[in-house]
DNA sequence: CGGCTGATGTCAGTTGATGACATCATGGTA
DNA sequence: TACCATGATGTCATCAACTGACATCAGCCG
């Protein structure tokens, strides 16, 4: 009932499917022992196909960056006048933390995959840098100076960092956001004269 | 006079040539454009060689790593006991800028070449997270908390890459261990509270 | 009907990377 | 002296990541 008889030439959402597929091989079998033509098999698609969506083998893994980046962005373009830099980098990371709160187990298993690799560390600083640049340029649009934005931006990063790991390590004690208020707590204390 | 008749098989220091060759052939040509068939070719090598030397094509860029990483942290343990963290993270990454303010020309030509290209860029995110870990290492070992450690590691990190970027692009004016000492003074603003 | 478009497939080729095995000056040792 | 171990290098074969050129064909639109 309801059902679609046309019959659609592909299945559905061909970017979903491989990585679904991709992450799941990758936990299974480790990144390195899984090849581009096997994800594309179990998603029902073509090696070709693969790199027609994802630049490379690990992008796959990261194709929720773009909506982290907004979410950073909005949050400290909101954030009052009379907030500081720093304030509204608090904030933004906040944000994140709030909705990576959710999507809890989905983002420990991304962590694993990743910690188990050495390619997918590197791939995941790129973003890291990715997201503090994104940052950096929010803040900016605030009229933070240079230094100050990509200070600001890399320190609340490490921030973020910190907060993170503490948060996968911790079994189910701990809420990220209040995490990171803690650890940007510490960097205020690391900073301040004696 | 001096000169040593015995015939040696093969020309000395092979590494060493590598990394010039590559060195070389990424500037003229750019880091896609050059294989590294052609890189030991130049060197008088072979392929097979340089990935006994380098564990990948980006690897020869990255050789002077491991001595940065003593100088960080052999400053760092030399600290007297009365400095705080970033106090001897500061002083560590003064000591490594003395170090490339030397070798000035070179450390441009390096970073240019980096700059021309993302996968050597990812490398780069990489080199520096390393030194910022065993920065952290190193305050650990002073009886710095966990996340006091990292979070002050990192924190330099980005001093340091603040003011690494000053230096390259402002010509010749600036000295590198001045610029690092004014980044640092302005992290210190950022994070005071208000 | 007929042509255009977009998502996918097919195929061939380049290159980075690795394992297995060969070569052979040097330097010590029987 | 003869011999052997060693280490740096070379040769060969192979895999898998990626890329470019071209083919296919359902659905849509005029």
């Amino acid at each position: 009932m309801g059902y679609d008889r046309r019959m659609a030439r592909w299945q559905p959402d061909g970017r979903g499917r491989l990585v679904q597929a991709a992450l799941a091989l990758y936990g299974e079998r480790g990144f390195d022992n899984t090849t581009v033509a096997e994800i594309a098999a179990r998603a029902g698609l073509t090696e070709r196909t693969f790199f027609r969506y994802f630049a490379d083998k690990r992008e796959v893994l990261f194709s929720g960056t773009p909506a982290l980046r907004d979410l950073l962005v909005d949050t400290v373009a909101r954030a009052p006048d009379s907030a500081t830099p720093l304030d509204a980098v608090g904030a933004a990371l906040e944000a994140v933390g709030a909705m990576l709160q959710e999507r809890r187990e989905g983002a420990r298993q991304r962590a694993a995959v990743i910690a188990a690799n050495t390619e997918l560390q590197e791939r995941e600083l790129v973003k890291m840098a990715s997201l503090a640049r994104a940052l950096a340029d929010a803040l900016r649009g605030r009229r933070a100076g240079e230094a100050t934005a990509t200070l600001t931006a890399e320190a609340g990063i490490a921030v973020f960092r910190v907060a993170f790991d503490r948060w996968v390590e911790g079994g189910t004690q701990g809420e990220l956001p209040q995490l990171i208020r803690e650890s940007l707590a510490e960097l205020r204390g690391v900073t301040a004269a004696r």
